[in-house]
DNA sequence: TAGTGGTCTAGACCACGAT
DNA sequence: TCGTGGTCTAGACCACTAC
């Protein structure tokens, strides 16, 4: 039906068409990769790579064989940036600032111990807790531990001056994370550094992140009343 | 160095080792596509493949001529999955059920009208409030507006048998969607229906919904107090 | 067992942008 | 200008799985 098209991204979008349009129904087997490079004028390379990019993101599902469907529930995931809060600051146009509030070295509390995987017994981690500012008012506040021995040489860094975050970034491979956001009543800590009184409502995002193997540091994150995450578009 | 080795999958492997090896260190110009090729005994073609799901990821800056360097903050994207609640109960083992609390045609109130860019004087929409069990407790409370001008034949629709959402999936095209995730104070009705106090912190998601052009529903989901939404793997 | 998607290859041309 | 990544092609073989 139609002439020669170019590229994966235009097939990728020609067949989006077709399924918001309803040529292709949730749940209809959609032709053979063979059959649409006919159809488009394409190779079957090219052709493979359009649906591959569009399974990937929820719109068919495919298996070899048994051929290729469009999704019954086509619902993308939802992407969230999650970047270091510096350059999120710097890209909302605001000046950032950074003020540590507090640095001790001492056992931490098992729950954060598990998820650092450091044994039953643990030594000894990095507490840092500081406050993230933009144009000098409170953006983030942020309580983490930090394993010593996933991240050597992080107990002499001056985590005044840089954030832990960029230190971590700069000098300790990264292999992994694992994110969750929820909703807690801000505590006397945190509603004292973001400047709101203590029981307000108030996001939380709890990210964990691994070297190779160790559990290099955990962070809870707290954000002031009313803030909210928006995902990529 | 190394001998022939499978697939892109495998290459983009390799290649995360030597970044988190600090073999090519943040900044550091990676060798050329070609290069790499010769290296691995694979095509040019294999290796590009791997390094675009590099960059995609994030940990990979790419430019024509001037090269692929690693990337300077290399902290990928989380990813969340917003799927239909029903499935999002199933999927960790519990009976989903579904209660309609309240359906009414009316006018929206402006920020839902213009999120569904129903005009400066926008004509009636529905609005279906739900809650979502699990196990026959509270999972989820929605509270949805639909744009019946992008929704045709949602105002015959028995709501009150199947959820919304499924409806509007089963039966308007879908092209894209915004989310957001904050936190707030239980308002009177998401209290009670929850079945916690006023004023209690939880977890609320905004997710508005296009087809082609218009905006076809609004909704605001909140979550009982401790709620947590987490990253995929 | 046969049909479908997944992938690799070698070669080619093009687009971008550093120099 | 010209090196680098982006992409297309045609053909091939393989992996999975419905039949």
């Amino acid at each position: 039906m139609r002439a020669a098209r170019r590229g994966w991204a235009e097939i990728a979008e020609e067949a989006r068409r077709r399924i918001y349009r309803r040529d292709w129904s949730p749940g209809d087997l959609i032709p053979t990769e063979a059959a649409l490079a006919v159809e488009w004028g394409a190779s079957r390379g090219t052709v493979n790579r359009a649906l591959q990019v569009l399974a990937a993101e929820g719109w068919l599902d495919r298996r070899r064989r048994a051929g290729t469907r469009v999704a019954l529930h086509p619902t993308p995931p939802a992407t969230f940036a999650v970047p270091l809060t510096r350059d999120e600051v710097e890209r909302i146009g605001r000046r950032y600032g950074y003020a540590l509030r507090r640095r001790e070295v001492l056992a931490p509390p098992p729950g954060i111990a598990q998820r650092l995987e450091m044994g039953a017994a643990p030594g000894p981690a990095l507490h840092v807790v500081a406050l993230h500012l933009a144009d000098g008012r409170p953006y983030a506040h942020e309580d983490r531990w930090i394993n010593p021995a996933a991240a050597p040489g992080i107990l002499d860094a001056d985590v005044a001056a840089v954030s832990a975050n960029e230190w971590l970034l700069a000098n300790v491979p990264y292999s992994g994370a694992s994110v969750s956001v929820g909703a807690e009543a801000a505590g006397p800590e945190a509603a004292e550094a973001l400047g709101c009184a203590v029981g307000t409502a108030i996001l939380t995002m709890d990210r964990t992140t691994w070297a190779t193997a160790a559990g290099v540091t955990h962070v809870r994150t707290t954000y002031p009343p009313g803030h909210r995450m928006w995902s990529l578009p």
